[in-house]
DNA sequence: CTCAGATATATCGCTTGACGATATATAAAA
DNA sequence: TTTTATATATCGTCAAGCGATATATCTGAG
């Protein structure tokens, strides 16, 4: 019941940042370091600084964000904003991603009774 | 509407895949083949051999699993079956794998609203 | 005022893992 | 007989998440 080390968790969630992301987008323009606060209060996932900027920049080359340096409160902040293309890449996404994760729930979690209420000896 | 395309799925599944086999496994036990063929068909999602092969040899080097080489239909396969190191990693993994899912759900499915009700202008 | 800690963005090299390609061998089917 | 499915394995490649590190600004405690 200790849960999972780093390296699991780090893997589990491989593939799943980029829709995070653009899920926060959705709301409005975030900047990264809000984007990364955002993620983590909502998913519980920390998406490292290593992760996330090379993320933005990759999402930007894409087309999917659009960025521009504002400073609302005399500070500069690189300010992120989905395109049209990232609305549909989300729409397209997200949907894709939740039935994947649905169907693999129909294999994990009854695995998950059954070692539970019938473990086997070694 | 198109859905993921090979990259962004192998992504999506990447560390998920050790609990896909664990839970086929939780079942009894199975074969290389066979496992690849019922996580297919369970979860949709294919294990490709280069993948599957190297992680059953991961999954034995960590203990979870156990091998036997054994032939039941005159064919020699390699038989795998969870060890208790491996139902309790199981089990640790798979309620972590839910809960982060739920999780990472209730910032991804407002989103997918939002961009599906509202889209806005680029 | 000064210094510490939070905020904010960025890059580099390392490591891991999923994959395609490829190899090998046997069983089943045409 | 020859093709196709079954069955396991390894190798090199590629992408991505990360730790470490750098840099700069803003805020708050002393």
């Amino acid at each position: 019941m200790t849960g999972l080390n780093d390296k699991s968790r780090r893997d589990l969630f491989r593939g799943s940042l980029d829709v995070m992301v653009l899920a926060v987008l959705a709301d409005g323009k975030q900047y990264g370091y809000s984007i990364q606060k955002r993620v983590k209060e909502a998913s519980g996932q920390m998406i490292k600084a290593g992760s996330l900027y090379p993320l933005l920049h990759r999402l930007e080359a894409d087309g999917l964000v659009k960025a521009t340096w504002e400073s609302d409160t005399g500070r500069d902040r690189k300010w992120y904003t989905l395109t049209a293309a990232g609305q549909r890449q989300l729409k397209a996404t997200a949907a894709d991603w939740q039935a994947a994760f649905a169907r693999m729930s129909a294999l994990v979690l009854p695995a998950l009774r059954q070692v539970t209420h019938h473990p086997a000896a070694d």
